[in-house]
DNA sequence: ACATATAACTCAATGATTGAGATTCTTAAT
DNA sequence: ATTAAGAATCTCAATCATTGAGTTATATGT
């Protein structure tokens, strides 16, 4: 103990802090999930799917999931079934699919998600636009150390 | 102060942030989970019985991962019968079972996140203890904000 | 044209999750 | 003691997602 006062600065208590943050979200997306017919894992894809800045392929998907071909076609067959996506073929190259959200799909799942939203919102609001920066600097520099260990599992 | 321009303290970057983040430990989780003939259910399982202060039962597991309680029994006949965990029956409850996490096997998880405690230092080891510190309670805040949720799905 | 590579899909086999019900034990009341 | 109600866990058949191998369609290079 070295002079800082809560013990709250060591890796393992941000490791628990993260883990119990990560299980939250989880278990949020479990119950979109179950209250839409879905899946945890057609889940992350949806949010893949949002969060991509460009359309993305189902390929790109099966690599970002970890999944085989045949179950994100599965997946994919799911959501499109359920009105949540719709598949485009490239006008280029017709073996290429593109994955467009669908904007009524896109509304429900906003307002699923809103309490989620509020309460991050109520979570940043407790915090100064400085504080704010340090945290977006911290998940910033999470998310880079997260892909570097993505392309070198071991090495760094 | 021009930090205002940077649009990095908006509602909707952090969510960016939080899901990226959530969605690479993910991918980390079913990594290891395949690497032991396990499942991504399993995993969640684990970090619960890992993190809790005390203990856990199968009937609070199902709480916590949203699992009926065949799927329970079932996960935790797999991580049982990999070495991971043990079922020991209540003194004074016999109806009661704790589970115990392995020594071996949380060994075999240390080495296995290792990589991903590594990375996770790297990202600590760029902020000063005060700057941590924030980065602290803002994680504390949002597992707050996911505890009320948790407890009154829409009203906050 | 031809061969090779890539994107996405199909399908049988495997196996996790569900949902209902059975089992074992506890607690409170008679 | 005995009974009834309640709780914690487990069992099992049915359902359905994922895998892994193989197929189709399109693209690229020689």
């Amino acid at each position: 103990m070295d002079g800082d006062s809560g013990g709250d600065i060591d890796l393992q208590s941000f490791a628990v802090r993260l883990r119990r943050m990560n299980a939250e979200f989880n278990r949020v997306a479990h119950d979109f999930a179950g209250a839409h017919g879905l899946h945890t894992t057609d889940i992350q894809a949806l949010v893949k799917i949002f969060d991509a800045p460009s359309p993305i392929t189902p390929s790109r998907l099966r690599e970002e999931l970890n999944l085989t071909s045949g179950a994100v076609t599965a997946c994919l067959d799911r959501l499109e079934r359920a009105g949540h996506i719709r598949r485009v073929r490239d006008a280029h190259d017709r073996r290429v699919v593109h994955l467009h959200y669908l904007d009524a799909a896109k509304d429900l799942a906003a307002a699923f998600f809103q309490p989620l939203g509020r309460g991050t919102g109520n979570a940043l609001r407790r915090f100064s636009p400085e504080e704010l920066r340090i945290v977006a600097a911290f998940l910033d520099a999470m998310n880079e150390e997260l892909d570097a260990l993505r392309a070198a599992p071991g090495s760094p």
